[in-house]
DNA sequence: TTTATATATGAATAGATACTCATATAGGAA
DNA sequence: TTCCTATATGAGTATCTATTCATATATAAA
């Protein structure tokens, strides 16, 4: 195991490039796109009316995540379709609803501490 | 191995509390405390001082990062210390820094293809 | 070419929040 | 008690960005 890349401190414009990336997945409407590509590659169009969102905003949001490598798209006639670049987003989000779920119980312990 | 975890479709609400951890990790300034405080707890001045903060917004970050329970805290004497409560935040800067790394090693490859 | 459709983008708006300054609060020492 | 120091907090400001509407761009079909 190396323990030097634990204790190892970034320089700034380290951490600001790591706080960029987790201000793309800090936006459920992201999160929401993602996780209907989880599924399987999607046009704009379709995760539009998946995510309740409009075209537009889907458009953007995808260029956000596209910038980030997180989806790439192809073209597929006249529409694109996008898909997950990066399956990293499951791991982090994975590890943070385990976060969620460990405080939440630690919370119903408190309001229930008898069970 | 849990497959199931992996498709399952969270609801909106739930979407949002996993995108408003990731918007606590998401401030550089935020990052830097977390960081300061790898190497063991600290005081609020003493953080304020390592990472070149004001005081007041160090203890606002703070007052951020101990509600999410990143952190936690203990009055010693006139001072109160801090401490990372949960090291999950360790694990998901290490996933994204392996990203950024990866990413990085593409683009070198782009711009240097002969190497 | 014209027409229709899918996607991207510019402008404008509204909401959120990091930061600073000043001040309040709280604990320890005298 | 008073004084000093450490931390927290309210107000104000500036910056950022998600969203929407309208429009531009691009591709396919006729």
């Amino acid at each position: 195991m190396n323990m030097s890349a634990q204790k190892k401190k970034l320089p700034s414009g380290q951490l600001a490039a790591v706080a960029r990336l987790f201000a793309v997945l800090s936006e459920a409407s992201r999160l929401a796109l993602l996780q209907a590509l989880q599924s399987g590659p999607l046009t704009v169009n379709e995760l539009a009316k998946t995510c309740a969102m409009k075209q537009a905003n889907v458009s953007k949001q995808l260029t956000i995540l596209h910038d980030h490598r997180l989806v790439k798209r192809e073209r597929d006639g006249t529409s694109i379709r996008y898909e997950i670049a990066d399956p990293i987003v499951f791991s982090l989000c994975n590890l943070v609803c385990g976060k969620m779920a460990k405080d939440a119980k630690c919370i119903a312990a408190v309001f229930h501490p008898e069970i």
